[in-house]
DNA sequence: TACAGTTACGGACCGCGTAAGCATA
DNA sequence: TATGCTTACGCGGTCCGTAACTGTA
C-alpha cells in the first residue's frame, strides 16, 4: 500500500469510476492507474470496486470503506505539505472559498480586493452557490472555507467561526407608503406584496416562521437568489423588498429606501468555517482577520486547535458580534 | 512523501531519535532510514529535527506537528489492512490489551481460555501494568484495548464501553474479630490496620477519600499492586485486607474470610476502551463480547461508529450492568 | 466503430544493502 | 575507541509510458 495508490483510488471515486478519465485528471497513464489498483486489490484481498465486464460497475461496501479512509489519509498527507510550506515561507498556494450570493457581492469584494494586495501570489477561488452545494463542496474537500449565514447543520464537522450578525431590511421604492410609517409592524408589512429571497434553507425559512408567529400569511410575489433581482422587481413596484442590508448600496439611495426591519425578524449570524483537522496557512488565517476583525490570528488558532479535542463553543460572546449594517449616511454629504 | 518515509519518520520519533535503532526495529538498514529522511525534510523544505553534529538532538515544533499527523496517517493505514484482513475472511491477526494486574490476574484468564479456543491463530498479547501505564501504550498505540477501573481521564480519545462494577471486599483471617461485626462501618474498619491497593490511581483514591469524608484517618500498613500479595500479609495477621472481590477465590476460604463492604465505598466500574476511528476485527469485537456479554458485537459496532462523530454517552444505562461479585457459594457444597 | 480496461515491454528511476568515511563523546 | 550519521556504489525491483490486444455498447 502506497499514498500513490491510495491517490489513485481517490481519484478513481472521484472520476465516477472512470480510470480513463482519473489518468486525465492526475496527468498520468491509465495503464498505470489500473495496475496500481491491482496491485492494491491483492494486497489489501478485497474487491475494492465490482466490476462490469472489465468496466467498474459500482463501490463494494469494502471500497466504501477503504477510499473513505484513503481520503483522511490524502488529507492528512496534503495538511503535512501545507504545514511545511507554510512554516518555510511559501508564499504560494491556494484559497478556495465556497459562499452565498450575499457574501460574494457584497461583503467580499473589499476582503478579497485586501487579500489580493497582501498575497499576490495566492491563486484565489471563489465558488457561489446555495447553502447546500457548499456543503457538498465541502464535504468533497473541494474548498478551504465556507462563509455562510445561518443553516449551521448542513456543516457538521465543520469548525464555525461566528462573524458578524445582521438584520434584513425592508426595501421600498422612494416615495413608498411605508416610508412615512413610523414603526413598521409584521401586520403592516403582510399587507403588502412581498420580494425576498427563496424559501428553503434555514436562515430564511426563519422569515415565514416569523409572520406565521402572528398568524400571518406573507404575500410572496417573488423570489430569488440574489438582491440585485429583488432589487430591479421592487423598482418595479412589484412589492415591497425584503434583502440583507449589506445589499443595500450607497447608489441605491437614488431611488430605494431602506427601512429597519429590526426586531421584526430574527437576527442572523454570518460565520465562516473550515473543514476541522485542516491545516491553516499564514494566509489563510489572515484572511479571517480580514473578514472578521474579531478573529484575530491567535483567535483563529486557538480555536482550530480546540477544534481537535472537542466542540468549540463558548470561545467567546456572541451577543458581542459587530453588528453588520448597510448603507447608513451617503459618501457624498459626508464629504 | 511516502507511507515509507512516515513510517520511517514515526520510527525515528519511537526510538528516541535514535536512526540505528529505528532501523532494527524495522528490518532495514540503517542508510536507507537516514536517506529517506533526507529526502522528506528537502521535500518538505523544512528541518523536522534539531541536528547536535550528526546526530539528532531534538524535534522541531514543525516535525512534532508532522510527527502527529504521520502518526494519524499510520494508524488509518493501519485501519485500512484490518479492515481488508478481516472482510477478506483472514484468521490471523493480533489482539493486544494494556490491562490492570485485577483484571489480568482474576477476570482475563476465563475470558482469554474461550478466546483462544475460538481464535487459535490469533497472536495474544497482554500488557499488564499501571493505569498510567496503560495510558501510555494506549497513546503509543501499542494496544489495541484498555481494560481498567476508573480513571477514565486517563484515557482522552477512546471510546470507553463499560462492563461491570464492583464493591470492594474486606478480606481477613477466618476467626478475626470482625467476622463477628454485623455491620461494617468505617469507624470499625479505620480501627484496625490495613492493606491494600497502592493509591494514587483516581479508582483507589476514592477509598481514601471515603474515610476522609467521615473525618477518618485509615491507618493502612502496607500497599501493593497485586492481591496476592495482599492476601499473604492478611495470612500473617499483619491487616485487614481491602481487595476487588474478583481476586476472593473459592481456595481463599479456607483461611481468609471476605465480608460486604458495599455501600462504605463509592462502586466502581471497569470498562474496556479502544481507540477512536480504529477498525474493530470481527475476533476483537467477539472478545469483547465474551469480556462482557452486554456488548454484543451489535453494540459495541454501533459504539464504534457513533464514536466517530460525537461522545459516546448514554448509549445504555450504567445502573442496569451486571454486578461483578467474588466466590459466593463453594463450589464442594453445591456439587 | 468507438470506448474502456488489460497485457506486454523497454527504459528510467529509486530504494535497499554493503562498505567506506567522518564527526562526536 | 565506540557510537552514530553520511556518502558512495551496485543491484534489483518497480513504476511509468507506449503500444498492442480484448471485451463491451
Amino acid at each position: 500500500m502506497t499514498l500513490q495508490q491510495l491517490k489513485y483510488l481517490v481519484a478513481i471515486a472521484d472520476s465516477g469510476l472512470n480510470i480513463t478519465a482519473a489518468a486525465e485528471r492526475l496527468y498520468t497513464s491509465q495503464p498505470g492507474i489500473s495496475k496500481q489498483l491491482k496491485l492494491l486489490e491483492q494486497e489489501l484481498g478485497v474487491q475494492l470496486f465490482t466490476r462490469k465486464g472489465k468496466s467498474l460497475a459500482a463501490i463494494t461496501p469494502a471500497g466504501r470503506d477503504v477510499i473513505a479512509r484513503a481520503r483522511r489519509i490524502m488529507r492528512e498527507a496534503e495538511n503535512i505539505r501545507n504545514l511545511a510550506s507554510d512554516l518555510s515561507g511559501e508564499q504560494e498556494g491556494t484559497l478556495s472559498i465556497g459562499t452565498t450570493h450575499t457574501q460574494a457581492r457584497h461583503v467580499l469584494p473589499d476582503v478579497i480586493k485586501e487579500f489580493r494586495e497582501r498575497y499576490p501570489k495566492i491563486n484565489l477561488e471563489l465558488h457561489q452557490g446555495t447553502s447546500e452545494q457548499i456543503a457538498e463542496l465541502v464535504a468533497a474537500n473541494r474548498v478551504d472555507f465556507a462563509i455562510a449565514t445561518g443553516s449551521r447543520q448542513l456543516f457538521p464537522g465543520l469548525v464555525i467561526l461566528p462573524c458578524f450578525r445582521w438584520d434584513r431590511i425592508i426595501l421600498v421604492p422612494n416615495g413608498h407608503p411605508l416610508t412615512a410609517v413610523k414603526s413598521l409592524t409584521l401586520p403592516v408589512l403582510a399587507s403588502y406584496p412581498l420580494v425576498t429571497y427563496v424559501f428553503g434553507t434555514t436562515g430564511e425559512s426563519s422569515l415565514k416562521k416569523a409572520f406565521a408567529e402572528q398568524g400571518l400569511e406573507p404575500n410572496v410575489v417573488f423570489t430569488a437568489r440574489d438582491a440585485d433581482i429583488i432589487k430591479t422587481y421592487v423598482r418595479m413596484g412589484m412589492g415591497v423588498g425584503i434583502v440583507a442590508p449589506m445589499a443595500y448600496e450607497c447608489q441605491d439611495r437614488k431611488d430605494l429606501a431602506a427601512l429597519s426591519a429590526e426586531g421584526l425578524f430574527p437576527r442572523v449570524t454570518t460565520w465562516l468555517g473550515f473543514r476541522r483537522d485542516s491545516v491553516l496557512r499564514r494566509y489563510m488565517v489572515d484572511f479571517i482577520a480580514m473578514f472578521a476583525s474579531h478573529l484575530s490570528p491567535q483567535v483563529t488558532r486557538k480555536a482550530a486547535q480546540l477544534a481537535t479535542q472537542v466542540e468549540v463553543d463558548g470561545l467567546f460572546d456572541e451577543a458581542a458580534l459587530p453588528l453588520k449594517v448597510g448603507c447608513e449616511a451617503p459618501e457624498s454629504e459626508a464629504a
